[in-house]
RNA sequence: GGAGGAGUGCCCGAGUGGUUAAAGGGGACGGACUGUAAAUCCGUUGGCUUAGCCUACGUUGGUUCGAAUCCAACCUCCUCCA
């Protein structure tokens, strides 16, 4: 399995990310013969890409760092169509505006991972409503529909699901894998490009790209995916307390992703290590090895590299001092997350219920009376066990500010302005 | 177009006229134990101006003292037939 002697799959293969290839001695040859042009799709249904996303970013680094050319390709078209694969039920139709929108805001974090640019090796990023847009419908189905069975549609896992499940699978989505193996013929002619990758749950679209690409270009192309990730204790990837694990900081700060990653569970470390991280393998052995409560700094290690690879070194490190400081020393940290309070309000006095809301810590006075009578609620490390409590001015630490805690590990900063 | 079946809380899923804000499970959150881990155990899990009130079982009406439960129409999905 990892007689690779290409550096990209060699490295691939002894980090973890290999699921299935397809031609794996075919494709072996050929990174070390060219500059490769490979891919990996990604949609577009939110303003950010999250955790789960990750391990694709990543992939497309190495094929970078390795020599070759990747190409981040964003489903503008395609999300307005949305991918039926093992999907329950039939996605949201986006709008253009809002597809438009989110593939804006999702490319910023792109160019912390890869190097872009016109150059041989350099990455680019495409839109794939670009060539789907202008699609005639009657031109696409002689060209493009007569090569695909829909016998053998029906047989791909992704769409059988769906089938026996007996949830309806409208024609719209049945279209989704035609588009994206279209989208592969339509990136080897622009491109050059021979390869792609993705998650295990798009092995079936991956193929039926590689076989378009038989019948219509007589071309060979390559397949990869990586596996499905889950923690070693079966929850899905990029998912935390407070929802997703998104990638941009407007809407997970460095500090909470930080903390995402300092909570990995022990028997994952290594793993993540060499999924999420650059370092060495060696290194990533010898950090794994520690046992017991050791591992702790291991995961201050892990969380502080796959920090600084997405926010930037300083961002990373000033997460970690935050974390340091406020678990470690039970110290009032300066970059906790914070919530700002008008003054007038706060000399007013304020409920602990409606702080709560307002700091994100609850979602409604409910829940926030809830957490109060379940004995989650501090205030400057203070329990708080009256539901009616009011929060004042007066309470302002000599910083300024008071602590606002639920659980041991959530803590907001209220500052009055 | 015809015949039959289904639509319940974040998800799955019970419930066929009243003590049902709706069993059970999952997930999530909190607590205990720990190492900011896992496993385990306990608790919570619609909203509000909370001894009360409001909203909720696909939608809209109806029957009834009283409906998630009965009736009608509509919407959506599934299966078989055309």
């Amino acid at each position: 399995m990892s007689g690779f002697k290409s550096d990209f799959l060699r490295t691939l293969s002894e980090r973890g990310f290999i699921h299935q290839v397809s031609d794996e001695t075919g494709l072996d040859t050929l990174f070390q013969k060219e500059i490769v042009t490979g891919y990996i799709g990604f949609d577009p249904t939110a303003s950010s890409l999250h955790a789960g996303s990750l391990i694709q970013i990543m992939m497309l680094h190495w094929l970078q760092q390795t020599g070759h050319r990747p190409i981040a390709l964003m489903g503008g078209g395609t999300g307005m169509v949305g991918d039926p694969s093992f999907k329950d039920e039939a996605r949201k139709l986006m709008t253009e505006e809002t597809i438009a929108g989110n593939i804006e805001s999702i490319k910023r974090c792109f160019s912390q991972y890869l190097t872009f640019g016109d150059g041989l090796r350099d990455a680019v990023m495409v839109n794939n409503a670009d060539w789907l847009r202008g699609l005639n419908y009657l031109e696409f189905l002689r060209d493009v529909g007569q090569h695909f069975s829909v016998n053998r549609m029906l047989s791909f896992d992704s769409v059988k699901l769906r089938l026996d499940r007996e949830q309806s699978l409208s024609f719209l989505e049945f279209n989704y894998m035609i588009l994206q193996a279209y989208d592969f013929v339509e990136l080897h002619k622009r491109y050059g490009v021979t390869f792609q990758m993705g998650g295990s749950d798009q092995w079936g679209n991956i193929i039926n790209g590689i076989d378009l690409g038989h019948r219509m270009l007589d071309a060979q192309f390559y397949a990869l995916t990586s596996p499905l990730l889950t923690t070693s204790s079966g929850a899905k990837m990029g998912k935390s307390a407070t929802g997703a694990v998104w990638l941009n900081a407007d809407l997970v700060s460095p500090y909470a992703f930080w903390q995402y990653w300092r909570n990995t569970e022990d028997a994952d470390v290594e793993r993540f290590l060499k999924l999420y991280t650059t370092l060495p393998l060696g290194e990533i052995t010898r950090l794994a090895a520690l046992g017991g409560s050791e591992i702790n700094e291991t995961k201050k290690i892990l969380a502080t590299e796959v920090t600084a690879l997405l926010h930037g070194r300083n961002a990373a490190e000033e997460a970690a001092e935050t974390a340091r400081k406020t678990f470690e020393e039970g110290a009032l940290a300066e970059n906790l997350p914070s919530v700002e309070i008008p003054r007038d309000t706060l000399h007013a006095g304020m409920g602990v219920q409606a702080l709560l809301v307002q700091a994100g810590l609850a979602a409604s006075n409910g829940e926030a009376r809830r957490h109060i009578q379940g004995g989650a609620v501090r205030i400057n490390d203070e329990p708080v066990k009256d539901e009616r409590a009011v929060v004042s001015a007066d309470q302002l630490t000599g910083e300024g500010v008071i602590k606002l805690s639920l659980g041991r590990k959530k803590h907001i900063l209220v500052r009055a302005v």
